[in-house]
Parts: structure tokens; sequence; C-alpha cells
DNA sequence: CAGTTGACATACATTCTGCATGTTTCTGCA
DNA sequence: TGCAGAAACATGCAGAATGTATGTCAACTG
């Protein structure tokens, strides 16, 4: 059933190995958590043995960073993926929030990425990661939206985080069993505060939310 | 030089025990982490052996939890005491966010709430425990606000949960070096969005943040 | 003042992590 | 083509940690 132990690059075994393991520590860490999670379960798992584990990662941690890593990005690659161009500021923001939402919906990801990410990592590590990734979409649908969308001028830095973190509980509690649209219509408040009325009906164009 | 030894009631044992138990778990939680401090360390540095600690505590995870209750009762009562009564509804707001932002300012505070508290314990149990401290006065002068203090109608929980997760991000991330003020100046955009300009001027009096 | 309960201390069994040390499979080069 | 050397594992081991079972002694109860 197995003709691949033999005639197999280095580069393919490495590739095969690397991908099992990561596929099978994310099924555990996502079912059970970081912490209740032993390599033996994960080795046994992806079909080997924790020689090759120590082979390819550093630590524990390490495989899961590389998890995390992963995960951030096809999150990051759905909501690219999902949100359309040139809208108004303020509806790419709001696209661009809902694509988040659904992308993080897909079961234990916010696990990953809100609970065991931060606490194993350091809110430092995760922030690095999100500005790799997801948050850096929500950064530039911020700059876009305060430049010529009629967005209240405030520190980047800071709103970009502030409103990550909203989007992030929101995710959070969506996956608990919270309404989605309670969610989405109180981001939305939050989000059109953002824009005084006067201008309100200014953006039309240049979304910069790629 | 311990006269204690001897006659010492049982509910007096039982009570310091237990408080040098948290004290000495909360100093090594918040200087490593709840997954990098062991059990044999805790002990030593409460001056009790490992029995002790495993009589009074089902496991190491119900020591960390009751460290992190104590904590956010903590944190809710430096917040009440901080905010004086009568201002109008978003200066409530904004004065028990400031309050919040100073009480989690305590060193590691914010990484025993907010980062290994949300993983260890779950997002639900969070919840809970926030509900019965610090998030539950958020709630309460958002009420008070969408009631008479002219702030937009939204759905209570999901708004108490989007504003507290920013509030907690912004102490993580001040924390982490970020300015206040800046963090501080957004969070003041945010709530103002909330206050349709027409209102803006309404709210004098009944903040309803104890 | 005896019996029982509670508050520990100690010893043990299990499990996990990381490393050190083999063994086998590719890879580059003579 | 064949052979060092490196890479990709597999196996065994050492140290440590968690939770529990068992034993002891002081405190409470009737």
């Amino acid at each position: 059933m197995q003709q691949d132990s033999a005639r197999r690059s280095n580069r393919e075994r490495t590739e095969a190995t690397r991908a099992a393991l990561m596929a099978a520590a994310r099924a555990l860490f996502i079912e059970k958590s970081y912490a209740e999670t032993a390599t033996p379960e994960i080795v046994a798992a992806a079909g080997v043995t924790r020689g090759a584990l120590y082979h390819h990662f550093a630590d524990k941690q390490a495989l899961f960073s590389a998890v995390v890593e992963q995960e951030a990005a096809e999150v990051a690659a759905e909501i690219e993926h999902a949100t359309p161009e040139s809208e108004s500021a303020r509806q790419a923001l709001l696209d661009g929030g809902e694509a988040f939402l659904s992308a993080m919906a897909t079961p234990g990801r916010s696990r990953l990425l809100l609970l065991d990410g931060p606490a194993m990592l350091g809110r430092a590590a995760m922030d690095a990661i999100d500005a790799r990734h997801s948050a850096r979409t929500l950064r530039e649908g911020l700059e876009a939206a305060m430049r010529e969308g009629g967005m209240k001028a405030a520190p980047l830095d800071a709103m970009t985080a502030l409103l990550s973190a909203a989007f992030d509980r929101a995710a959070l509690s969506i996956e608990s069993g919270a309404a989605q649209v309670d969610f989405m219509e109180t981001l939305g408040a939050l989000i059109d505060g953002l824009f005084p009325p006067s201008k309100q009906r200014v953006g039309r164009q240049s979304t910069g939310q790629p």
C-alpha cells in the first residue's frame, strides 16, 4: 500500500513529514488545547516518531508556532480573496470584517489564533504574525479611510489594535454561540461612529483593502 | 521564631495556607507564566509542601483559577473605587475605562487576566468571571448610556464584549510599551462615535457606573 | 475524653519533554 | 559507478512534573 518509502528525495520526505506533523498537531491542538496535547499523541496521529518531530522542529512550541503562522496566513488569504475592490472605505472595512468573521468560523481556529497563540507565544509575537497577515489588511483599510474616506483621524496603530481586538472578540463570541448578526450590527455601529456624519456620503472609491 | 505551629484553629490554618499558596503562585505565574511554573516551585515559595497544595486545590489549574478570580475582583474594586458618581454617561464610560487601564497597569496583571486566563480557563469561564467583576461595570455604564445618555441603541451584550475587548487590548499594548495617551484618545474616538452629535450634550446625570 | 474529621507530609506511579546516540536513506563528487 | 558525508529519521535515556494513595498528627465533636 505504500511504495513511497523507497525512492523519494530528501526534500519530498521533509515536506511530507512536516506537513503530516503540522496537520496532526493542528487537529489535536484544536480538539483539546496546546497544553493538553502531548507529543506522543501528535506523532502517533502523524504516523512518525518523536525523533522526526524533534528533527524538524526545535521543540513542541516551535511546532505550535508553525501551525499558528500557517493558520494566520490562511485567514489572511481568505479575507483577501473575499474582499472586492473599490468600495467606499467604510464599506470596505465592514466587508473585510465580515470576511474575517467568516474565516474565523472554521472550527477551532479562534482557539488557535486568539487563545492559545497569544498565551504561548506572547502578544508581541502574535502582533508580529498579525502584522504580516490579517491585521495588515485592516490597517491598510483604516489608513485609506482616514486619508480619503472621511474617517476621523486617530493614531493608526492604536486604532488598528483596538478594532482588531474587537473583531477578535466577536469571532470568539460567535464561536461560543452568540449571534453573528448582533456582532456585525454592533461592529457596524462602532465603525460608523468613526465617520463624521457631515462627510458620511463622501467615500465612493479607493478602498485600499487589497 | 514560629509559635504558630501549635494553637491555631483549623480555619486559621486553612486561610493562611491558601493565602500563602495563592500569593506565591501569583508571583510566579506573573514572573514566568502558568505553563512554565511548576508546583514544586510554588510550594517552595509558599513554604508548604505539595501535599498542602493538593489538599486545598483540586489541581494546579484550580489554584490558577482562584488566583485569576481574585485578581479580577481587585481590578473591579479599583475601578469602582476610582469612578465618581453622577457624570454624563459618556464621561462615565471614559473615566471608567481610564480607571480600568490604570488598574491593569499593575505588572503582570494583563498576562494573568488577558493571556493565560483565557487560554487555560477558556473564554466562557473568563466571561463568567468578567461578568461578575469589571465587565459588569462596563455593561451597566453602557446600559445607562443607551437608556438616558443619548447613546446609539445596540445589542448590549455584543457592545459590552466589543468594548471590553478593546480595553483589554489597550491594556496589553500599553504594558508592551505603547503610549497610553494614544489609546485613550482612540478609545475616546470610538466611544464618542457611539453618541450621535445631535444629542451629544444631553447627558448630564445618572451614570450608573457604580 | 474517645472517635472522627481535617490539615497536612511523604512516597509512588505515570507521563512527558528534550537530548544523545544509533541506523538507514539520499546526495554530491571523484 | 561508488563512496564519503550529510540528512532523515528511530530508539533509548535522564530529569522532572503531575496527581494520587497512604500515613501522621492536631483539632473539633459529642
